[in-house]
DNA sequence: CAGCCGTGGAA
DNA sequence: TTTCCAAGGCT
């Protein structure tokens, strides 16, 4: 005798009251149209799921508005220029998605026509958009009843499963639940109704199980804290590097990194590598200590010191790099490292 | 598969 | 201060 809170028969029991909340509790965001309604324009939608991988809504919000405000269609994004796509990231974090939006908003332009597929295969294969996005993308924007599986919806079915396999190898059976519990109507509000559930009742942590639509459904309510169980994490490495503040004529010496890795393809101070050897300043001459940075990366945590040097004009440098006015720094679109080096870095020169 | 890839807010 | 982690994707 299957335990009754398992049947089949209570699967569309569970999707609806899911639905009911959200109709009553949805969260109105930007790139959101209320329960109920058409569909967003499905440029808002997946610029809004690239900003929001891994990123807070908070975060993102402000970052939406000055994009869409700035480049309304995707074919306009397409049009943009890269530096000033990556200047206007700058800050929001994991700049392969810039790298990624663009390349994907000019196939879009490009190749079909301004118009974004409307199947997960179609959306799937384009540049920044893995399986996550891909079918919230379908659902959201084009209705498609394709299982929407995020870190808040694994978060919810580990508990309401009470799944003991850790992530990530639980996720092929997290994701055979969602299948079995997306609607084939309103499947995109279902979606979104699972990540308001996770964003805002079924917490990492004190999740609010008064509240919860489902809790008398859940299997893992009495520990909820436990779930979704994971392997435990490896401790950052400290690392040391160095960078350097040239400064001549009211101007700052600024390069652009390669375009992968680490911070690719954003402006930055020159700096050594940070693996171990410090390496040489580009330039000999009376450099003073400024100062050091504190700044902390997905799998290390740095100190930066920073070295400047200011000299009465500007040389003939053989390095790849561009004057940039210091007193118009903040358009020059610095990730957050090193616009903690700038600060720190214009505060000691004041001192020398 | 596991490592790489940012940032800032909350507890 | 430390830890966790937020609408993941790429290699």
């Amino acid at each position: 005798m299957p335990d009754p809170v398992m049947s089949v028969e209570m699967l569309p029991h569970i999707t609806n009251k899911i639905l009911a909340h959200y109709d009553a509790n949805a969260r109105l965001l930007p790139w959101r149209s209320p329960p109920g309604t058409p569909a967003p324009d499905p440029y808002r939608v997946w610029l809004s799921e690239i900003m929001l991988q891994q990123t807070t809504v908070a975060a993102v919000k402000a970052y939406f508005d000055y994009f869409t405000q700035r480049w309304p269609t995707v074919a306009a994004l397409a049009a943009a220029e890269d530096a000033d796509v990556m200047a206007a990231w700058a800050g929001l974090g994991y700049y392969a998605r810039a790298r990624n939006l663009l390349a994907c908003a000019r196939v879009v332009a490009q190749d079909f026509g301004g118009h974004f597929p409307s199947d997960e295969a179609g959306l799937r294969a384009l540049p920044g958009i893995g399986p996550y996005t891909a079918a919230a993308i379908a659902a959201i924007a084009f209705g498609r009843a394709a299982p929407v599986m995020d870190g808040n919806v694994e978060r919810v079915i580990a508990r309401l499963y009470a799944i003991a396999t850790p992530l990530p190898a639980a996720k092929p059976q997290l994701y055979q639940h969602v299948a079995a519990l997306t609607p084939q109507h309103r499947p995109g509000d279902f979606a979104q109704a699972m990540m308001d559930l996770g964003a805002t009742i079924c917490t990492p942590r004190a999740p609010l199980c008064g509240l919860c639509p489902i809790a008398d459904a859940c299997q893992g309510r009495l520990a909820a804290e436990s779930f979704p169980v994971k392997a435990p994490k490896l401790a950052k490495p400290h690392r040391q590097g160095r960078a350097w503040w040239i400064e001549a004529d009211g101007a700052v010496f600024l390069i652009r990194r390669p375009e992968k890795g680490l911070l690719g393809g954003m402006r930055a101070l020159p700096s050594c590598d940070w693996q171990g050897a410090e390496g040489a300043p580009p330039l000999e001459g009376a450099w003073h200590r400024l100062g050091d940075v504190d700044h902390v990366f997905t799998h290390f945590r740095l100190t930066l010191g920073v070295d400047g040097l200011r000299l009465r004009d500007r040389p003939q440098m053989a390095l790849l790099g561009e004057w940039w006015p210091i007193d118009r720094l903040a358009e020059a679109g610095l990730p957050t490292l090193f616009n903690k080096a700038a600060k720190a870095a214009q505060k000691g020169m004041r001192m020398t």
